[in-house]
DNA sequence: TTGAAAGCGCTAACAG
DNA sequence: CTGTTAGCGCTTTCAA
């Protein structure tokens, strides 16, 4: 930044100035160091910035995994909103894991971030205490029901298990299974699978828990589908924790012949483009991926601008059932 | 770091060698050091430190998307690879876009980052000439074939799609399609293509190419799908961008009664954990995802560490067919 | 509008 | 092994 102000034939701060504020610099000096710039090829350095600034353009994100259509798509909204406005995303996978959440927020802590966004409600008590110390604002995300410690954007996972059991109830299907991904790495899938047992049992149904071991793997899900359906033989409807496992389901009816409904109800949660196409086409719950990056992104916008009222920190985004004909 | 000094009764760079180098201190300090350090819940400052030795532990990552499996893939080995040697990744989005990538790369290189990966061989010119001014390591990954700018792990795609093209060749297929998401978003679909119908029609077969408009949507699949085979009721089989294209094709297939491989062979690309339970089980190719991370961490901490050899500096790791039924 | 001066919180010689 | 000293490259008063 020197040398350019040597070559410009200002000082330091007026390049400084300039930078951060280009109308507040004379037209012609504006000119002299834009001049400058292009041919030094000069890149401000951040941290100096930063440092000197004691802020940052970062902000913080913890995901538990970025290899999940849904909190990537999340992820890339929010970018788009930020970046704009001149924000960087400092991107941790948590991998489902509480006491790594704590290692990068206690990483990205170390960055003097804008703020933080999490996963969820659940933190380590550390994590806790050292997101208290700091100032810095938070936003839990994809989750919505309970106090939260800043800013919340999400929605209830109760309540999405309750829709589709109003659909099933709706549909006539009593004798339900919920079939999921491990739920000590999806606690998500776990809650919608609570609301969802909550209204089938109290409605007079029942409801069938099924774990698979890790992540979404549809060669054991075909195996948990032939033991489900062997071991309950009257058996109506699955609800599955997402849609590649409900793919899953699908494809090992096919493969055993039996029709989808009329053997076997099946519904998803994701909403992803191939379950419009399958065959039949797929009853899910869309989740509002896209719009919690958007309406983060403007939370934290307001908060770090200093509009923000107190009754615009928390967020209940909602689901939509998507009917179709596999229930 | 000043009041942790005090309350540990030693000098402020004490402190600071021994959160760097905790062995070089002695232990009776190293103690009080980290007892004051626990009391006070004190977070290192990164941008100081950063700023103050002028390097940081940032590596950059620039990638088309991360809503897509192949490169969240690669992120997150590239992740768990380089946070245990501290370093931190910065991703960007560069939505297929070569400005953007640009704007990207300047804003990451003013990081002073450690490393920066990004994803192919075409950059802007101006880009080029920012990387060739910083001394960052450079990794380009995800393609293999060119020059490069410094260092390449990837794998080449005009090989893979030789690979489809001997392998439908065997089969005795010769009337081709290939199925794709649009060239533009992803040049590395277009190598695929290009080596697949050089294969095909140098052995006297015929390749018709289809372009999906934007992404991977398995509805426009399926139209794309009954346009080509009334426009060429010879066709006989279809090499797909990636496996949500093929499964778009598989069910469009069952949605109009065609048989898979009898009447129309579907092979696709990716290697996706559903392609094994599809019915019938689909011929695809499996690009090394997280390979690719790996081996880009392990030599970006090579050359980082000063031990990096001349010859290592290029890797292909090549791709696999992995034959099964549908074609 | 511009420039001089004083740090931001830490690291890196260096001398002890 | 420890402490002193001088910056890292920028921002931010403050006065001009």
């Amino acid at each position: 930044m020197g040398e350019v102000a040597q070559l410009a034939d200002v000082s330091p701060s007026t390049v400084s100035l300039y930078l951060r504020h280009p109308d507040k610099v004379s037209s012609q000096r504006a000119e002299r160091i834009q001049t400058a710039i292009d041919r030094l090829g000069y890149l401000p350095n951040t941290m100096a910035g930063g440092l000197a600034s004691s802020r940052s353009n970062v902000i913080g994100v913890i995901v538990p995994t970025i290899t999940n259509s849904f909190f990537s798509a999340t992820l890339e909204t929010l970018e788009r909103h930020l970046r704009p406005a001149g924000y960087q995303l400092l991107i941790g996978n948590s991998e489902f894991d509480e006491s790594r959440e704590e290692e990068l927020i206690r990483s990205i802590l170390s960055w003097n971030p804008a703020g933080l966004v999490l996963t969820g409600f659940a933190h380590s008590r550390k994590s806790i205490s050292l997101l208290a110390k700091s100032d810095t604002p938070i936003v839990e995300m994809w989750d919505f029901g309970q106090k939260g410690l800043d800013m919340v954007v999400g929605f209830s996972h109760r309540t999405c298990g309750k829709l589709v059991a109003e659909h099933f109830l709706a549909k006539g299907y009593r004798k339900a299974a919920f079939l999921s991904t491990s739920f000590q790495r999806d606690i998500r899938a776990k809650e919608r699978y609570q609301g969802f047992r909550e209204d089938m049992t109290n409605a007079g149904g029942s409801v069938v828990l099924r774990e698979l071991q890790g992540r979404s793997n549809t060669a054991e899900t075909g195996e948990l589908v032939r033991e489900l359906v062997s071991d309950h033989t009257d058996l109506e409807a699955i609800f599955c924790a997402n849609d590649i496992v409900a793919l899953g389901v699908l494809l090992e009816c096919q493969r055993q012949g039996w029709p989808i409904r009329d053997r076997l109800a099946v519904a998803g949660f994701g909403n992803q483009d191939f379950t419009a196409s399958t065959v039949p086409p797929m009853t899910t719950v869309e989740p509002p991926s896209q719009e919690i990056g958007q309406h983060i992104a403007r939370m934290l916008l307001a908060r770090l601008g200093g509009s923000l009222t107190e009754q615009e920190t928390r967020l209940d985004l909602g689901v939509r059932l998507v009917a179709r004909e596999s229930t």
